[in-house]
RNA sequence: AAGGGUAGACGGGUGGUCGCUCCGCUUUAGGCGGGGAGGAAAGUCCGGGCAUCGAGGGGCAGGAUGGUUCCUAACGGGAACCGGGGGUAACCCCAGGGAAAGUGCAACAGAAAAUAUACCGCCCUUUAAUCGGGGUAAGGGUGAAAUGGCGGGGUAAGAGCCCACCAGUCCCGCGGUGACGCGGGAGCUUUGUAAACCCCAUCCGAUGCAAGGCCAAAGAGGGUGCCGCCACGGCGGCAUGGAUGGCCCGUCCAGUACCCGGGUAGGCCGCUUGAGGUCCGGGGUGACCCGGAUCCUAGAGAAAUGAUCACCGUUUCCGCCUUCGGGCUGGAAAACAAAACCCGGCUUAUAGUCUACCCUUUUUU
RNA sequence: UGGGGUGUCGUCAAGCGGUAAGACACAGGCCUUUGGAGCCUGCAUUCGGAGGUUCGAAUCCUCCCGCCCCAG
């Protein structure tokens, strides 16, 4: 089994086809572009997908937010939930598509979800 | 120098750290090396390859195209030319067959809108005068369009009624592969619309890689087999049946075996070497073709090509300095857009930079 | 990825070659002490955008733009 806390994303780290509709998905926080999903799977891994929809931008556009989503995950996979697989989705596109300006928002979806998952 | 036309190129670069994907080699924790978006990858508007369906061979229906000759695997694409239109010019634009095969439509206005007609007018006639009868398409007016235009002759007034020139139609000759051009002659003349139906010519079978091929869980199906009935042809049942029992619960017994096709979840292939790129030589006005050498250049699948740092470079804006020539180891910004089976086009989007040739105007020589 | 549909006033919409119906809403007036109801009048510089065909285009053709739906 791979490191926890290596900053990798390798292909078993990332959702596939049958795990999206399989699960049942609960909603843990939200912020103005970003709304953050969660469900228990039985392996001891952090697993992870960004969805986007086509109604919010080309192709280009998409890509680029999804790629800045799968970055802050690979860079910041302490904050998410063990054993659980993770689910981001961008509602709308904030003003500038880089890493400064989305990773504060990032930042309190995650502690957001952190505090509420200690609480119970 | 300014303005313009045409054709084309580029679409920031280098290096580190972390990370993704494919391939190769090692080893199977992993490690090392190499490849990794575009000119439009886009829109999906056309044409092919490839694959399956039923040999898609003929016909109908339906659809597409429409000057000529060529290029091409093919095209609704391209090249050259012809005709028409625009521009002072370089050059650009055009779905550009047929209206005497037939049908439809032409609002309003106008007398009359497609084979008929006469509102005003003009002329002849009748009458005391008007009315009336007749001739006329020159003039007026309407309209997008009024029976070819203009001038002369002619006439009661007029009219291709006659004549010259021009436009159009047909015929002949010459030139051109051809569209067509030039010249001559004839009868004197046919509204427009086919991106209205239609006619003619040419082309098109349908569906698309989620095509299609291979492996193949589970569930359901069929057969063998077993049991029961039988008119011996078959029929019914097998996730339940039989015994006990009126029925339910319960208990006991039997059976739940093998094979088959189909192909769902999932996996593998199709999957990137191709009407391929680059260079050289030759042919052609050109699109393009021929020959030789050389190169291999993305293959994901909830979907890879990213993040960050440093340095360099171009342009613009802001700020600061200035000897007004500029300078800054200040700051910010820098297009349109991302493969999804593969090619050939078309169309649309595109910050900025550069190159070549050509045209016009002004100035100088 | 492939395949369809649709766009007309603020909203719902008719018209499908010949001056863009109608309803609701809105604005003004009449009536009323005032409001509502009722009655009258007005309201599309042009039919999503740009070209073309035609005497004439919302309508026909071509290319773009937006929205909606379907297959898996």
């Amino acid at each position: 089994m791979i490191c926890p806390m290596t900053r990798t994303l390798k292909k078993q780290e990332r959702l596939k086809r049958g795990d999206f509709r399989a699960a049942k998905w609960t909603k843990h926080s939200e912020t103005a572009h970003f709304v953050l999903l969660a469900a228990d799977n039985r392996c001891n891994v952090k697993r992870f997908a960004v969805t986007i929809r086509k109604k919010t931008g080309v192709a280009v556009v998409r890509n680029r937010a999804r790629r800045i989503v799968k970055e802050f995950f690979r860079l910041h996979k302490d904050l998410f939930g063990e054993g659980s697989n993770s689910l981001i989705r961008i509602k709308g596109l904030p003003q500038n598509l880089g890493m400064r300006e989305m990773e504060p928002e990032l930042q309190i979806l995650l502690s957001s979800m952190k505090r509420r998952t200690s609480i119970t």
